[in-house]
DNA sequence: CGAGTTTGACCTGCGC
DNA sequence: GCGCAGGTCAAACTCG
């Protein structure tokens, strides 16, 4: 990973210390908490890992649709083996990118790759490589735009971030 | 050699 | 009860 992230991912999403910790661009994000989800204002967003830099606003409403992502979201606790009743922190969001792993500062661990319905792009499964730590995230690229990749991050870092 | 990736199999919940 | 879909496991493989 790289030295730019001094920063840890937010546990608790900030609009804007959540995009100026991170070195990626978001064109969108929200908030999973407790079956809630929320998007705020576009953020302005200086990329270093990022190639292709386009604000898309428009694409929440996109997002809104994606059923399989509400499945997912709502309902699905990690294949459904854990009590539905365990809420973690979760919180996702959409970027414009190329490149799929977002250099969040944490060195992540893929232990899945699974194709989805409604979704020809497959979803790749993540896992914190730092033991002890369960935050889990996803990865897809958007089935309306592939430029756009859309992350879900599920739980909290234990740890400081590894740069 | 260790850490990370790939990939098919397996498990579980849900809808019909 | 059965099939489908999503999530996880783990052995084999790759790479530095």
């Amino acid at each position: 990973m790289t030295d730019n992230n001094p920063k840890p991912p937010p546990d608790t999403p900030d609009s804007d210390d959540f995009c100026n910790q991170w070195s990626f661009e978001l064109s969108e994000y929200m908030q999973f908490d407790d079956n809630q989800w929320m998007h705020d204002d576009i953020p302005s967003f200086s990329s270093e890992n990022v190639s292709n830099q386009v604000h898309q606003p428009s694409n929440v409403r996109e997002f809104e649709g994606d059923e399989s992502y509400f499945e997912g979201s709502s309902s699905r606790e990690t294949g459904g083996r854990e009590n539905r009743q365990v809420v973690r922190e979760r919180f996702a969001f959409k970027t414009i990118s190329e490149i799929e792993v977002l250099d969040d500062g944490y060195r992540w661990r893929k232990y899945g790759k699974k194709m989805v319905k409604n979704n020809p792009n497959p979803r790749n499964y993540y896992r914190c490589s730092v033991d002890g730590c369960s935050v889990k995230k996803r990865v897809e690229r958007d089935k309306d735009d592939p430029r756009c990749v859309i992350t879900t991050y599920e739980g909290n870092h234990t740890h400081p971030s590894s740069s």
